[in-house]
DNA sequence: GTCTATATACCGATAGAC
DNA sequence: GTCTATCGGTATATAGAC
């Protein structure tokens, strides 16, 4: 990598840092280009020159997200032995997540909120959850089998944790890891039948 | 009522109204005063005489929001003779709520956002949240029994209703009714012990 | 690639007439 | 109470120098 190709690289993950960072703290309307710019230690054109428009660059900080969660999920998977460690080891990646502070809630919020008026954040969340779900069912076959009704595991497990997540941003408290994995647990069991 | 007394009332809706069109739309950083206004067929002036405020206009229109819907959920807690009527019930009040438009839920993904920005309206989300979760604990206690360790049922029947109606914003198809009332009795019995 | 400078537009809020 | 007019500030995005 020539030095050129090196100091764009680090000027694109510089914007893409303080985009999340800026996001998530003052809202996608709220984060100015100029301030993310100023942020990375660079200027607005710099900005536009690399994703074209603040959009650009909240799609291609979501896109990098995907990555690396589909990463954590699938190494979860793999440690997991049991239904129930799988229950916890997921609800520890989603409380606890390893990058670090709780700001992808806020952003995952910033998204939803985003999608009321933008057809492509809609259409891009529709895609990322579908994703989800598939690997939902997929990780829970090993253990659960799906009755002859229309039921999935996917989305109502998906849907419990990211409302977990939510109130526990309310009261950190109320939300104990006890609560979540017997709630996980009680999803399980009532959307799918135990093979074990 | 005077005439001056009503046609305050009547700009006072007007304005409530418009605005929780306009935030549900637009977002609340993107929905102007001067468009709100506009939408309600007044000017901006109104708007501040009214409410001091954009965010006084904000909490104007949750506080509004409280009162329809604990009443909503009372009616439905004195229809239900069974915990499985109960439960069906409070889906569809959530899955298809009365006010006709599903732009509740779009204003709450606007609260929740905004939230990480204001203090006020966190301490708000915080307060609603707590009394909404003391509201299942108490209308699920005729039928079930809380166990000795410390889960509640509210918080993670809340979480899961919640959960679920975003689900169904992404694809309305996959939560189907059976899917929501089969995960929430699972949640149920997994936090819970029935009495009966 | 990154900068400065700038075009163009809209924002929330206020003052004062009526 | 509601209006018009307006202040001061900030926004996104572009043009062109380097």
């Amino acid at each position: 990598m020539t030095r050129q190709e090196e100091r764009r690289a680090q000027t694109r993950a510089a914007l893409l840092d303080a985009g999340a960072a800026l996001f998530a703290t003052r809202g996608i309307a709220g984060a100015s280009v100029d301030a993310i710019a100023e942020a990375a230690g660079r200027t607005s054109g710099a900005l536009y020159d690399h994703f074209g428009s603040k959009e650009g660059l909240l799609f291609a900080l979501l896109e990098s997200w995907v990555d690396a969660a589909t990463a954590a999920v699938a190494a979860e998977q793999a440690a997991a032995t049991s239904l129930d460690e799988w229950v916890a080891a997921m609800w520890r990646a989603v409380s606890d997540p390893p990058d670090g502070d709780g700001r992808w809630i806020a952003l995952e919020h910033e998204l939803w909120s985003y999608a009321n008026q933008s057809d492509e954040a809609r259409r891009y969340l529709a895609r990322r959850y579908a994703a989800a779900w598939d690997a939902i069912d997929a990780v829970t076959g090993p253990w659960v089998e799906h009755p002859a009704e229309a039921t999935r595991v996917g989305p109502a497990v998906i849907a419990l944790l990211f409302g977990l997540e939510m109130m526990r941003r309310v009261d950190p408290d109320v939300v104990t890891d006890q609560l979540a994995v017997a709630a996980l647990r009680g999803v399980l069991a009532g959307t799918a039948v135990p093979t074990t």
